[in-house]
DNA sequence: TATATTAATGCAATCTTGTTGCAAAAGAGA
DNA sequence: TCTCTTTTGCAACAAGATTGCATTAATATA
């Protein structure tokens, strides 16, 4: 599913990283920008390997951290509590997502705010809402 | 921080249930009622050992799953990927959960709705919002 | 182009979280 | 107290994720 042009557009994007551009990388990267929809760990090793890619679980990753640290990628944590990364670049992550509890993949709704949370997109059954807020309690806050 | 009312409390509750009361159910429940926000398995653990408690690893495990089988107590999914659990019986859960990212701690704000996200209890500093929507995608929707 | 330097990789080992099967122990009613 | 069933503890297992370290590869410099 992934295309040459993703690969080169993932090279682009490294090349503005002060980093080292590595086949991980490049492909890690491809496999993201091609998707759309919050990509797990294993789903990313088995695209990869589709594409001859043949690098370790433990450089997969350390790849998708360094993307994460570089702003390239986000990480997300599913219902099903395994780490899931996708890359849209340049669109700010509002961290709406959606856990289809049927095929289990996970989409990301860019556009919805909280207040137009019961407006989905047509098509998306709703059975559940988990809203997480993330920052610091009473006491922490008083702490620092 | 579990006080003997708790035990107490917990001992009422597992009454009204037709399971068994044992003291793992007892110091479980009586430790979940205790708290004023979402445990995990370890911070469960390390509390009922403070209290004299005793019980296998997965006895605790399969203490947790039967309150929440039981309607006793919420599972609900942290954004560091592992379960929590809460016993705030007779309030309905609205699946709003503050994680402080310093203490790691995660609370219960039930009466949160969508639309009044932002109006946050006083003193919790907000830094990021994290909404999961579950259920059927468009096309896991048309298969079935 | 060749070389040195530093960053990234692969491998093996380890850890954490959570689950399963089964025999032994304990609760609850007769 | 006795009996029946539910819980428990133990051991083993499994998936997901991390760490240390020697080897390899990418880049800057000569």
């Amino acid at each position: 599913m992934t295309l040459p042009q993703h690969d080169q557009a993932a090279r682009v994007l490294l090349q503005q990283s002060n980093g080292r551009i590595t086949p991980a990388r490049i492909g890690v990267l491809g496999i993201l920008l091609a998707a759309n929809a919050a990509l797990s760990h294993q789903e990313i090793e088995q695209l990869a390997l589709q594409q001859g890619y043949t690098f370790d679980r433990v450089t997969l990753y350390r790849a998708l951290d360094w993307l994460v640290e570089q702003g390239m990628a986000h990480k997300i944590s599913g219902a099903d509590r395994t780490w899931r990364y996708n890359a849209q670049a340049g669109i700010p992550h509002q961290h709406a997502h959606f856990h289809c509890k049927q095929c289990e993949q996970v989409f990301c709704l860019e556009n919805l705010q909280p207040a137009f949370l019961f407006a989905l997109p047509p098509g998306y059954q709703l059975e559940q809402v988990d809203v997480t807020l993330q920052g610091r309690c009473p006491a922490c806050t008083q702490q620092s």
